[in-house]
DNA sequence: GCTTTTCGATACGGCTCGTAGCGTAACTCA
DNA sequence: TGAGTTACGCTACGAGCCGTATCGAAAAGC
């Protein structure tokens, strides 16, 4: 993990890694988050459970590791309108947030991080930074359509696109998580199109100018 | 917890609930959800363990009813508008979020509900369906306000009533839990009133008609 | 006073964690 | 080819926690 430059000695077993990641995923599928124990993991993976200890110092590091693949196979395919674009991401999301070793992961280890600072980094860099580039691409398809404003030029409305890009992720990430896993109720494609009408015509029924903006940083 | 009609035998003792829950909060604030352990919360709390396991079968199910009573504080005044109503139960919800026994015991024990049906309902009962009265009240208002469109009659719309709330609630909160659990990210004011923004005008700069629906359904 | 239930205290088996120690395997460099 | 260095498998270990069992004492109703 640290040197990738580690010239002399017997190097780290790739096939290990394979093994130990793809043994965590069927293990947290099987048994869960409370369920999945270091030895378990190594006894599948074939390796010694000291192996695993070399290769991260806790169960949710490993568990970060093996889960951010996962989340790599969202994509965003180019379905003709904002509109198919969102809902399309929001059944993706919903559809891996279904698969048993990705729920139970993803809530435990930021359960966890919230008293770990270096497991709070290792999430944003291997999971959630990550995945912003499909609300990036996203943003910018719809504003070559013509469906959203395009950015404002100079470094400040680059920073304006950037918040917008957050939020936006949060507020989709955000409300599939909530709906599927808090809420626990299903995600069906009636709730992906009303969630998705919410966000792009909001719930004032006149718009943008249905109420005055006291102030004018409104824009999202 | 079963039947409140027990006539005969001793009573179980309210101090001890109390001080049980009392002592799994302050626990958990210290400690975190790892870290809490079934003695540490009874010598803490001045009873036996046993007592703890007369009354839930789980860490999780306890822990539940300790941080449900936390989400009993959020309030929704009147601020006299509905970007108002929103921007102010986003902070508090925020807030309550920044206290560590409830950050660190919601992801754990929504984590734990993945593979526990009797979790789920006990999250649903004591927690969601517990707030969702804020979502109510809040769209009750601004239809007062003139703000937001009458339901339609009839038990149609009140049925459309129930999913519009539910799903203003996910969004609400699960924007929230997102940012500041997830992304790890501090809820701001400005955050706050960006988001109002985007919930209540959405992306499309024009308004409903912007991009016309190919359904009806689609109103939240 | 009798029954019923709770309570505190203690003890226990079973499991997991994370580490240590050892001999062996794999790779680099001289 | 041989020396140095690191990874690996295996075994064992102390420490800690879980959830249960058992016991005598306490607190209520009938």
């Amino acid at each position: 993990m640290a040197d990738s430059a580690r010239r002399t000695g017997r190097p780290r077993s790739a096939a290990a890694d394979r093994a130990i990641l793809d043994a965590t995923r069927s293990a947290l599928a099987e048994l869960g988050w409370s369920g999945l124990t270091m030895g378990d993991v190594a006894m599948r993976a074939g390796v010694a459970k000291t192996t695993l200890y070399r290769r991260w110092t806790n169960k949710s590091e490993m568990v970060v590791d093996a889960v951010a693949v996962l989340f790599d196979e969202l994509e965003l395919p180019d379905r003709g309108s904002l509109r198919a674009d969102v809902e399309g991401v929001v059944l993706s999301f919903a559809a891996l947030l279904e698969r048993p070793e990705a729920k139970t992961a993803l809530m435990a280890v930021v359960a966890e991080a919230t008293r770990d600072e270096a497991l709070r980094a290792r999430i944003r860099t291997a999971i959630v930074e990550r995945q912003k580039h499909l609300v990036v691409t996203g943003r910018r398809r719809a504003q070559a359509r013509g469906e959203l404003p395009p950015d404002a030029p100079g470094p400040e409305g680059t920073a304006a696109a950037d918040r917008a890009a957050d939020l936006i992720f949060d507020v989709i990430a955000g409300a599939v998580l909530h709906r599927s896993l808090v809420s626990a109720q299903r995600v069906t494609p009636a709730w992906a199109r009303a969630l998705t009408a919410l966000l792009l015509h909001g719930l004032s029924p006149a718009g943008p100018a249905a109420e005055p903006a006291p102030d004018g940083s409104g824009g999202a």
